[in-house]
DNA sequence: AAACGCCCCAACCGCTGCGTG
DNA sequence: TCACGCAGCGGTTGGGGCGTT
């Protein structure tokens, strides 16, 4: 049997949402909030909306704090960055990016970003000369973007360690122990910054990251894959992440080019066990892991 | 001015994960 | 343990806007 629906689709409208109905929603959740529960919200709230239509339009366009237009560079850096290391999980580069959502990112990545980063100006019908003018516009911007989001001679970032430090100790669990992620570090990237090296924190706490040891990863690689979630729960510390000082890691041009390329991009497992970070696409994972293994 | 074609983005759809009984 | 219901996620779509012919 099929699940049912999540609503009465003959009694529901749809399409584009009138000012009137964004009042009432705003109004209504501005006075009781959501109350957790989508689906009884638009008959509370007298809206003919299915209650997944309610939420996307509040998470999307209604919500306060929603930035609009267009994105920074350093925006930019931080989704193309993302992009590399986890691919198109969009709430989670969402969330290291305040005020976007992970829809309007979605869309700057598929509509603008991408081709941006390829080179390729979004286009009209244009003349032979025009044509012939974007061609020699592409080679140009193709170079700059190489410049501006991966340098030839990526700096590896400084990572103050007492800042890793605090943001493993705020970490999710271990990787076998939590279900979000499956990860088996081979050596790689990683700068090195053994939990070993300096006593930092409680008993318990020692103990925890005596354990991130023992299971064979380091700070670094630990808090570089939990990138996300581990940003959002150090508060203040991820904010930092975002920035300069903290930038994600840096990733070849050809590499996230070929993600970029490939039409079954959201099926690669981020292999770095070799020298060079590898992309191996792995359709069977799709499902099954959606996109939450990574090797590194 | 009209027709055409492309781009962008808001909204929808279907699937998965998770909590609960 | 299993079924169910809901929230959340990512892929896809369609229509309005805009530039070109």
């Amino acid at each position: 049997m099929g699940r049912a629906p999540c609503c009465d689709k003959a009694n529901v409208k749809k399409g584009p949402w009138s000012p009137e109905e964004d009042t009432k929603l705003k109004e209504f959740i501005d006075k009781f909030g959501t109350g957790g529960n989508w689906i009884a919200l638009p008959h509370k709230a007298g809206l003919k909306r299915c209650g997944k239509s309610c939420r996307l339009r509040w998470l999307n366009y209604l919500r306060p704090n929603i930035k609009h237009g267009e994105f920074s560079d350093e925006e930019d850096r931080v989704i193309c960055s993302l992009f590399a290391t986890i691919g198109s999980r969009w709430s989670i580069i969402a969330a290291q990016l305040p005020g976007r959502t992970d829809n309007d990112i979605k869309n700057y990545w598929n509509t603008k970003l991408k081709k941006k980063l390829l080179g390729i100006a979004p286009s009209q019908k244009k003349s032979n000369q025009q044509q012939q003018q974007q061609q020699q516009q592409q080679q140009q911007q193709q170079q700059q973007n190489q410049q501006l989001f991966f340098p030839s001679t990526p700096p590896l970032p400084s990572f103050p360690q007492d800042v890793f430090r605090s943001l493993l100790l705020q970490a999710p669990p271990p990787p076998a122990l939590s279900s979000q992620y499956q990860i088996s570090f081979g050596g790689g990237n990683e700068q090195s910054c053994s939990s070993s090296e300096i006593s930092y924190g409680n008993k318990e706490q020692q103990q925890q990251l005596d354990q991130y040891d023992h299971m064979g990863f380091n700070d670094q690689s630990y808090i570089t894959t939990l990138y996300g979630s581990a940003a959002a729960a150090a508060g203040g510390a991820g904010q930092a992440w975002g920035s300069s000082e903290l930038a994600p890691l840096e990733y070849d041009y050809e590499e996230i080019k070929q993600l970029i390329t490939n039409p079954s991009d959201s099926n690669y497992i981020i292999n770095s066990s070799s020298s060079s970070n590898t992309f191996v696409d792995d359709p069977t994972a799709r499902n099954a892991a959606r996109g939450k293994m990574m090797y590194f």
